[in-house]
DNA sequence: AAGTCATATTTCACCAATGAAATAAAAGAT
DNA sequence: ATCTTTTATTTCATTGGTGAAATATGACTT
Protein backbone atom coordinates (compact mmCIF):
# COMPACT_ATOMS: atom_id res chain seq x y z
CA UNK A 1 0.00 0.00 0.00
CA UNK A 2 0.90 3.44 -0.86
CA UNK A 3 3.04 5.08 2.46
CA UNK A 4 1.55 8.42 2.79
CA UNK A 5 -1.73 7.23 2.89
CA UNK A 6 -0.84 4.40 5.23
CA UNK A 7 0.95 7.15 7.35
CA UNK A 8 -2.64 9.25 7.32
CA UNK A 9 -4.81 6.41 8.25
CA UNK A 10 -2.37 5.99 11.33
CA UNK A 11 -2.55 9.98 12.27
CA UNK A 12 -6.44 9.77 12.11
CA UNK A 13 -7.05 7.15 15.05
CA UNK A 14 -4.49 8.53 16.36
CA UNK A 15 -5.33 11.65 16.83
CA UNK A 16 -8.86 10.36 17.80
CA UNK A 17 -7.57 8.21 20.53
CA UNK A 18 -5.62 11.39 22.04
CA UNK A 19 -8.42 13.95 22.20
CA UNK A 20 -10.50 11.25 23.94
CA UNK A 21 -7.45 11.31 27.10
CA UNK A 22 -7.33 14.85 26.18
CA UNK A 23 -10.63 16.32 25.05
CA UNK A 24 -9.70 19.84 25.36
CA UNK A 25 -7.22 19.36 22.05
CA UNK A 26 -8.66 20.81 18.84
CA UNK A 27 -8.92 17.69 17.08
CA UNK A 28 -10.02 18.70 13.55
CA UNK A 29 -7.12 21.38 13.68
CA UNK A 30 -4.59 19.34 14.78
CA UNK A 31 -5.65 16.84 12.08
CA UNK A 32 -4.82 19.40 9.38
CA UNK A 33 -2.15 20.68 10.96
CA UNK A 34 -0.20 17.02 10.22
CA UNK A 35 -1.35 16.58 6.87
CA UNK A 36 -0.12 19.41 5.85
CA UNK A 37 3.22 18.77 7.35
CA UNK A 38 3.08 15.21 6.01
CA UNK A 39 1.88 16.42 2.49
CA UNK A 40 4.75 18.99 2.72
CA UNK A 41 7.47 16.87 3.56
CA UNK A 42 6.31 14.33 0.74
CA UNK A 43 5.66 17.59 -2.06
CA UNK A 44 9.21 18.78 -0.65
CA UNK A 45 10.74 14.94 -1.66
CA UNK A 46 8.98 14.75 -4.79
CA UNK A 47 10.93 18.15 -5.66
CA UNK A 48 14.30 17.17 -4.49
CA UNK A 49 13.76 13.80 -6.25
CA UNK A 50 13.04 15.67 -9.51
CA UNK A 51 16.46 18.12 -8.82
CA UNK A 52 18.73 15.51 -7.82
CA UNK A 53 19.56 14.98 -11.61
CA UNK A 54 20.56 18.74 -12.46
CA UNK A 55 22.00 18.55 -9.18
CA UNK A 56 20.57 21.03 -7.82
CA UNK A 57 19.19 21.50 -4.28
CA UNK A 58 16.37 23.01 -3.20
CA UNK A 59 16.86 26.46 -1.97
CA UNK A 60 19.61 26.82 -5.68
CA UNK A 61 16.63 25.90 -7.40
CA UNK A 62 14.72 28.69 -6.02
CA UNK A 63 16.84 31.04 -6.03
CA UNK A 64 17.66 30.55 -9.73
CA UNK A 65 13.74 30.60 -10.44
CA UNK A 66 13.26 34.11 -8.32
CA UNK A 67 16.32 35.19 -11.21
CA UNK A 68 14.86 33.47 -13.92
CA UNK A 69 12.09 35.39 -13.28
CA UNK A 70 12.67 38.59 -12.73
CA UNK A 71 11.80 40.89 -15.53
CA UNK A 72 15.55 41.93 -15.99
CA UNK A 73 16.87 38.64 -14.58
CA UNK A 74 18.86 40.02 -11.60
CA UNK A 75 18.80 40.94 -7.89
CA UNK A 76 21.09 41.47 -4.77
CA UNK A 77 22.00 38.48 -2.47
CA UNK A 78 20.21 40.60 0.76
CA UNK A 79 16.76 40.13 -1.68
CA UNK A 80 17.47 36.77 -2.61
CA UNK A 81 17.94 35.70 1.49
CA UNK A 82 14.24 37.37 1.86
CA UNK A 83 12.31 35.80 -0.59
CA UNK A 84 14.34 32.64 -0.53
CA UNK A 85 13.88 32.58 3.25
CA UNK A 86 17.75 31.30 3.67
CA UNK A 87 20.24 33.37 6.39
CA UNK A 88 23.10 35.30 4.57
CA UNK A 89 25.75 32.99 4.93
CA UNK A 90 23.86 30.15 3.30
CA UNK A 91 22.71 32.49 0.20
CA UNK A 92 26.61 33.09 -0.09
CA UNK A 93 27.14 29.69 -0.26
CA UNK A 94 23.97 29.18 -3.12
CA UNK A 95 25.72 32.10 -5.58
CA UNK A 96 28.90 30.31 -4.87
CA UNK A 97 28.17 27.29 -6.44
CA UNK A 98 25.69 29.06 -9.17
CA UNK A 99 28.94 31.33 -10.49
CA UNK A 100 30.61 28.32 -10.37
CA UNK A 101 28.01 26.49 -12.90
CA UNK A 102 27.64 29.76 -14.81
CA UNK A 103 24.34 29.97 -14.36
CA UNK A 104 24.35 33.45 -12.78
CA UNK A 105 27.32 36.13 -12.05
CA UNK A 106 28.49 38.12 -9.44
CA UNK A 107 28.88 41.94 -9.73
CA UNK A 108 28.87 45.36 -8.06
CA UNK A 109 26.47 47.22 -8.46
CA UNK A 110 26.73 50.56 -9.88
CA UNK A 111 24.49 53.24 -8.04
CA UNK A 112 25.53 51.27 -4.48
CA UNK A 113 29.11 49.44 -3.95
CA UNK A 114 28.17 48.27 -0.96
CA UNK A 115 25.43 46.04 -3.07
CA UNK A 116 26.29 42.80 -4.98
CA UNK A 117 24.56 42.40 -8.47
CA UNK A 118 23.35 39.25 -9.14
CA UNK A 119 21.92 38.13 -12.67
CA UNK A 120 21.01 35.09 -14.56
CA UNK A 121 23.20 34.30 -17.72
CA UNK A 122 21.88 33.14 -20.62
CA UNK A 123 23.23 30.16 -20.47
CA UNK A 124 21.51 30.01 -17.07
CA UNK A 125 18.22 30.51 -19.18
CA UNK A 126 18.56 27.81 -20.97
CA UNK A 127 19.31 25.91 -18.49
CA UNK A 128 15.99 26.43 -16.32
CA UNK A 129 14.17 26.41 -20.00
CA UNK A 130 15.64 23.02 -20.55
CA UNK A 131 14.55 21.48 -16.72
CA UNK A 132 11.44 22.96 -16.19
CA UNK A 133 9.75 21.03 -18.98
CA UNK A 134 10.17 17.69 -18.14
CA UNK A 135 8.41 18.42 -15.01
CA UNK A 136 5.46 19.97 -16.13
CA UNK A 137 3.66 15.95 -16.34
CA UNK A 138 4.13 15.34 -12.85
CA UNK A 139 3.08 18.76 -11.50
CA UNK A 140 -0.42 18.48 -13.70
CA UNK A 141 -0.75 14.41 -12.76
CA UNK A 142 -0.42 15.69 -8.71
CA UNK A 143 -3.62 17.80 -9.47
CA UNK A 144 -5.09 15.87 -12.36
CA UNK A 145 -8.36 15.12 -10.31
CA UNK A 146 -9.01 18.65 -8.94
CA UNK A 147 -11.61 20.17 -10.64
CA UNK A 148 -11.49 23.89 -11.02
CA UNK A 149 -13.07 24.68 -8.32
CA UNK A 150 -11.01 22.62 -5.97
CA UNK A 151 -7.90 24.42 -7.11
CA UNK A 152 -9.69 27.65 -6.49
CA UNK A 153 -10.49 26.12 -2.83
CA UNK A 154 -7.11 24.93 -2.03
CA UNK A 155 -5.09 28.21 -3.03
CA UNK A 156 -7.69 30.08 -1.62
CA UNK A 157 -7.53 28.11 2.18
CA UNK A 158 -3.70 28.05 1.51
CA UNK A 159 -3.33 31.55 1.38
CA UNK A 160 -5.76 31.95 4.51
CA UNK A 161 -3.40 29.66 6.47
CA UNK A 162 -0.32 31.33 5.59
CA UNK A 163 -1.84 34.47 6.62
CA UNK A 164 -2.81 33.22 9.75
CA UNK A 165 1.05 31.92 10.33
CA UNK A 166 2.14 35.24 9.83
CA UNK A 167 0.02 36.71 12.48
CA UNK A 168 1.26 33.99 14.67
CA UNK A 169 4.75 34.31 14.36
CA UNK A 170 4.77 38.18 13.94
CA UNK A 171 3.24 37.91 17.59
CA UNK A 172 5.59 35.73 19.43
CA UNK A 173 9.40 35.52 17.53
CA UNK A 174 8.77 38.90 16.21
CA UNK B 1 4.99 43.18 6.60
CA UNK B 2 4.63 39.30 7.36
CA UNK B 3 7.07 37.06 5.43
CA UNK B 4 4.92 34.13 4.18
CA UNK B 5 2.68 36.51 2.56
CA UNK B 6 5.64 38.43 1.30
CA UNK B 7 7.14 35.50 -0.65
CA UNK B 8 3.54 34.47 -1.71
CA UNK B 9 3.38 37.52 -3.53
CA UNK B 10 6.20 37.61 -5.04
CA UNK B 11 5.63 34.13 -6.17
CA UNK B 12 2.56 34.63 -7.64
CA UNK B 13 4.14 37.37 -9.79
CA UNK B 14 7.12 34.93 -10.63
CA UNK B 15 5.27 32.58 -12.39
CA UNK B 16 2.69 35.04 -14.01
CA UNK B 17 6.14 35.69 -15.75
CA UNK B 18 7.68 32.75 -16.43
CA UNK B 19 4.46 31.20 -17.41
CA UNK B 20 4.12 34.23 -20.34
CA UNK B 21 7.85 32.80 -21.58
CA UNK B 22 6.77 29.41 -21.16
CA UNK B 23 3.76 29.15 -21.85
CA UNK B 24 2.85 25.48 -21.67
CA UNK B 25 3.55 25.04 -17.83
CA UNK B 26 0.27 24.07 -15.88
CA UNK B 27 0.46 27.48 -13.96
CA UNK B 28 -1.98 26.89 -11.29
CA UNK B 29 -0.90 23.39 -10.27
CA UNK B 30 2.92 24.78 -9.81
CA UNK B 31 1.47 27.94 -7.99
CA UNK B 32 -0.57 25.26 -5.62
CA UNK B 33 2.95 23.29 -5.24
CA UNK B 34 4.71 26.36 -4.05
CA UNK B 35 1.82 27.51 -1.64
CA UNK B 36 2.17 23.80 -0.04
CA UNK B 37 5.91 24.18 -0.12
CA UNK B 38 5.86 27.42 1.66
CA UNK B 39 3.14 27.01 4.06
CA UNK B 40 4.20 23.40 4.64
CA UNK B 41 7.83 24.34 5.60
CA UNK B 42 6.58 27.62 7.85
CA UNK B 43 4.66 25.06 9.92
CA UNK B 44 7.03 22.80 9.96
CA UNK B 45 9.06 25.94 11.73
CA UNK B 46 6.27 26.60 14.06
CA UNK B 47 6.44 23.04 15.42
CA UNK B 48 9.99 23.12 15.93
CA UNK B 49 9.76 26.41 17.92
CA UNK B 50 7.13 24.82 20.06
CA UNK B 51 9.36 21.65 20.27
CA UNK B 52 12.70 23.62 21.18
CA UNK B 53 11.95 24.68 24.65
CA UNK B 54 10.80 20.72 25.43
CA UNK B 55 14.69 19.65 23.37
CA UNK B 56 12.86 17.37 21.01
CA UNK B 57 12.88 17.36 17.50
CA UNK B 58 10.26 16.73 14.55
CA UNK B 59 11.12 13.02 14.75
CA UNK B 60 11.42 12.41 18.53
CA UNK B 61 8.03 14.48 19.30
CA UNK B 62 6.32 12.31 16.45
CA UNK B 63 7.53 9.05 17.68
CA UNK B 64 6.31 9.87 21.10
CA UNK B 65 3.13 10.85 20.10
CA UNK B 66 2.42 7.27 18.14
CA UNK B 67 3.58 5.68 21.16
CA UNK B 68 1.16 7.78 23.01
CA UNK B 69 -1.48 6.96 20.89
CA UNK B 70 -1.21 3.51 21.43
CA UNK B 71 -3.98 1.93 23.04
CA UNK B 72 -1.37 -0.22 24.43
CA UNK B 73 1.33 2.93 24.29
CA UNK B 74 4.02 0.14 22.40
CA UNK B 75 5.27 -0.33 19.46
CA UNK B 76 8.72 -2.01 17.36
CA UNK B 77 11.39 0.19 15.78
CA UNK B 78 10.31 -1.42 12.60
CA UNK B 79 6.71 0.06 12.68
CA UNK B 80 7.82 3.38 14.41
CA UNK B 81 10.82 3.86 11.12
CA UNK B 82 7.38 3.32 9.01
CA UNK B 83 4.93 5.62 10.50
CA UNK B 84 7.76 7.94 11.84
CA UNK B 85 8.96 8.17 8.03
CA UNK B 86 12.96 7.51 9.29
CA UNK B 87 15.25 5.02 8.66
CA UNK B 88 16.51 2.41 10.90
CA UNK B 89 19.38 3.62 12.00
CA UNK B 90 17.75 7.12 13.03
CA UNK B 91 15.51 5.27 14.63
CA UNK B 92 17.51 3.89 16.88
CA UNK B 93 19.14 6.88 17.70
CA UNK B 94 15.67 8.85 18.62
CA UNK B 95 14.56 5.79 20.76
CA UNK B 96 18.33 5.93 22.95
CA UNK B 97 17.55 9.76 23.52
CA UNK B 98 14.07 8.66 24.23
CA UNK B 99 15.03 6.18 26.55
CA UNK B 100 18.55 8.18 27.88
CA UNK B 101 15.15 10.84 29.00
CA UNK B 102 13.07 7.88 30.87
CA UNK B 103 10.31 8.38 28.18
CA UNK B 104 9.99 5.16 26.83
CA UNK B 105 11.63 1.78 27.85
CA UNK B 106 13.00 -1.07 25.12
CA UNK B 107 12.09 -4.29 26.16
CA UNK B 108 12.74 -7.69 24.01
CA UNK B 109 9.26 -8.94 22.99
CA UNK B 110 8.41 -12.07 24.20
CA UNK B 111 6.63 -13.77 20.95
CA UNK B 112 9.18 -12.71 19.06
CA UNK B 113 12.34 -12.41 20.87
CA UNK B 114 13.97 -10.43 17.66
CA UNK B 115 11.65 -7.81 18.10
CA UNK B 116 12.51 -4.75 20.27
CA UNK B 117 8.89 -3.88 22.55
CA UNK B 118 9.24 0.10 23.07
CA UNK B 119 7.06 1.43 25.54
CA UNK B 120 6.19 4.76 27.06
CA UNK B 121 6.75 5.11 30.73
CA UNK B 122 4.29 7.05 32.73
CA UNK B 123 6.93 9.67 32.84
CA UNK B 124 6.61 9.97 29.36
CA UNK B 125 2.53 10.12 29.13
CA UNK B 126 3.23 12.73 32.11
CA UNK B 127 5.22 14.54 29.73
CA UNK B 128 2.65 14.29 26.78
CA UNK B 129 -0.10 15.91 28.96
CA UNK B 130 2.45 18.25 30.08
CA UNK B 131 3.48 19.41 26.73
CA UNK B 132 0.47 19.15 24.63
CA UNK B 133 -1.87 21.44 25.96
CA UNK B 134 0.34 24.74 25.58
CA UNK B 135 0.26 24.05 21.69
CA UNK B 136 -3.91 23.76 21.76
CA UNK B 137 -4.29 27.70 21.40
CA UNK B 138 -0.97 28.07 18.77
CA UNK B 139 -2.54 25.54 16.57
CA UNK B 140 -6.67 26.53 16.85
CA UNK B 141 -5.46 30.37 16.14
CA UNK B 142 -4.19 28.73 12.93
CA UNK B 143 -7.50 28.16 11.91
CA UNK B 144 -9.57 30.30 13.48
CA UNK B 145 -11.20 31.84 10.68
CA UNK B 146 -11.70 28.83 8.96
CA UNK B 147 -15.42 27.59 8.64
CA UNK B 148 -16.70 24.46 9.24
CA UNK B 149 -16.88 23.78 5.69
CA UNK B 150 -13.48 25.43 5.10
CA UNK B 151 -11.96 22.65 7.22
CA UNK B 152 -13.92 19.51 5.58
CA UNK B 153 -12.41 20.92 2.03
CA UNK B 154 -9.22 21.13 3.07
CA UNK B 155 -8.50 18.06 4.63
CA UNK B 156 -10.50 15.96 1.73
CA UNK B 157 -8.33 18.34 -0.67
CA UNK B 158 -4.57 17.34 0.85
CA UNK B 159 -5.81 13.69 1.36
CA UNK B 160 -6.53 13.59 -2.19
CA UNK B 161 -3.33 15.61 -2.95
CA UNK B 162 -2.09 12.72 -0.71
CA UNK B 163 -3.59 9.74 -2.70
CA UNK B 164 -2.01 11.48 -6.05
CA UNK B 165 1.47 12.19 -4.68
CA UNK B 166 1.48 7.96 -3.59
CA UNK B 167 0.44 7.33 -7.14
CA UNK B 168 3.10 9.13 -7.87
CA UNK B 169 5.95 8.08 -6.23
CA UNK B 170 4.65 4.01 -6.36
CA UNK B 171 5.07 4.56 -10.59
CA UNK B 172 8.67 6.18 -10.13
CA UNK B 173 10.45 5.62 -7.63
CA UNK B 174 8.68 2.02 -6.64
C1' DA C 1 20.65 -29.57 11.54
C1' DA C 2 21.67 -26.30 8.06
C1' DG C 3 20.54 -22.68 5.58
C1' DT C 4 17.82 -18.60 4.86
C1' DC C 5 15.25 -14.69 6.26
C1' DA C 6 13.85 -10.97 9.52
C1' DT C 7 14.85 -7.61 13.05
C1' DA C 8 17.53 -4.39 15.41
C1' DT C 9 21.85 -2.28 16.65
C1' DT C 10 26.41 -0.46 16.02
C1' DT C 11 29.92 1.74 13.66
C1' DC C 12 31.61 4.77 10.41
C1' DA C 13 31.87 8.13 7.23
C1' DC C 14 29.62 11.81 5.22
C1' DC C 15 26.81 15.55 3.57
C1' DA C 16 23.56 19.35 4.10
C1' DA C 17 22.00 23.02 6.60
C1' DT C 18 22.44 26.48 10.21
C1' DG C 19 23.86 30.20 12.48
C1' DA C 20 26.85 33.15 15.39
C1' DA C 21 30.70 36.08 15.25
C1' DA C 22 34.40 38.42 13.07
C1' DT C 23 35.77 41.00 9.00
C1' DA C 24 35.54 44.15 5.05
C1' DA C 25 33.90 47.76 2.38
C1' DA C 26 31.06 51.47 1.29
C1' DA C 27 27.22 54.66 2.19
C1' DG C 28 25.02 57.96 5.20
C1' DA C 29 24.77 60.98 9.28
C1' DT C 30 26.43 64.42 12.48
C1' DA D 1 36.35 63.69 9.74
C1' DT D 2 34.51 60.45 12.44
C1' DC D 3 30.90 57.49 13.76
C1' DT D 4 27.12 54.57 12.56
C1' DT D 5 24.63 51.66 9.57
C1' DT D 6 24.09 48.66 5.70
C1' DT D 7 25.54 44.92 2.92
C1' DA D 8 28.07 40.92 1.94
C1' DT D 9 31.54 37.55 2.91
C1' DT D 10 34.37 34.48 5.62
C1' DT D 11 35.30 31.47 9.28
C1' DC D 12 34.07 28.18 12.51
C1' DA D 13 31.49 25.12 15.20
C1' DT D 14 27.50 22.49 15.44
C1' DT D 15 23.54 19.91 14.35
C1' DG D 16 20.76 16.63 11.85
C1' DG D 17 19.96 13.42 9.02
C1' DT D 18 21.64 9.52 5.71
C1' DG D 19 23.11 5.42 4.43
C1' DA D 20 26.13 1.41 3.80
C1' DA D 21 28.22 -2.45 5.98
C1' DA D 22 29.09 -5.44 9.65
C1' DT D 23 27.23 -7.76 13.70
C1' DA D 24 24.04 -10.23 16.64
C1' DT D 25 20.08 -12.65 17.51
C1' DG D 26 16.23 -15.32 16.77
C1' DA D 27 12.64 -17.31 13.74
C1' DC D 28 11.27 -20.02 9.78
C1' DT D 29 11.96 -23.65 6.06
C1' DT D 30 13.14 -28.04 4.40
Amino acid sequence: MAHLTNCIEMMDEGIGRVSQIIPQMPAAEARLCRLMLMVGASLEGELEFKLKPHKLNHSEFLTLMILYSRPDGSSTPGELCEYASQGATNMTRIANALVKRGLITRGASEEDRRRVLIRITPAGRRFVQKMLPPMFPRVATMFADFSDGDKRNLSRLLRKLAHNLDQLSEATHP
